[in-house]
DNA sequence: TGATTGACTATGA
DNA sequence: TTCATAGCCAATC
């Protein structure tokens, strides 16, 4: 404690900020978040922030695949399927733990933030 | 306090 | 191109 001033939130807040900015219906990936955050090289913290997620509601965790657009952390909800489940539910196809068209699904939030 | 972990990514063979 | 390895860093144990 002590480590951040009063008007700072932690990093996993700062991760929750940006990923419930996500679009329904679009993707992004650990690694854009964190670089949007300013901690390009915290990817790690950003899945790490994700598996926290649960006990805070409204956060689209779904929505946030690997570089690649694999779904690496769909063990992590409830279920066997239920982020394919939830991000089909929203339009995105997922085809073997992948998200179909990731590219033009992809959502940068250092490029959408700034707009 | 120190070692380990992990929903990642970049790089090299 | 695919596979393996190294770096990353905050949270946990």
């Amino acid at each position: 404690m002590g480590k951040y001033s009063d008007d700072t939130i932690n990093f996993f807040d700062r991760v929750y900020e940006v990923v419930v900015l996500i679009p329904e219906g679009r993707v992004t990936s650990y690694g854009a978040i964190a670089k949007s955050l300013g901690a390009s090289r915290s990817s790690r913290m950003v899945g790490w922030a994700m598996n926290a997620a649960h006990s805070r509601p409204g956060v689209p965790a779904h929505r946030v695949v690997n570089r690649i657009g694999m779904l690496t952390g769909k063990h992590h909800f409830p279920g066997t399927n239920m982020m394919e489940r939830l991000l089909n539910e929203e339009g995105v196809k997922v085809v073997e733990d992948k998200v179909e068209n990731f590219k033009q699904l992809f959502w940068d939030p250092s490029i959408e933030l700034d707009q």
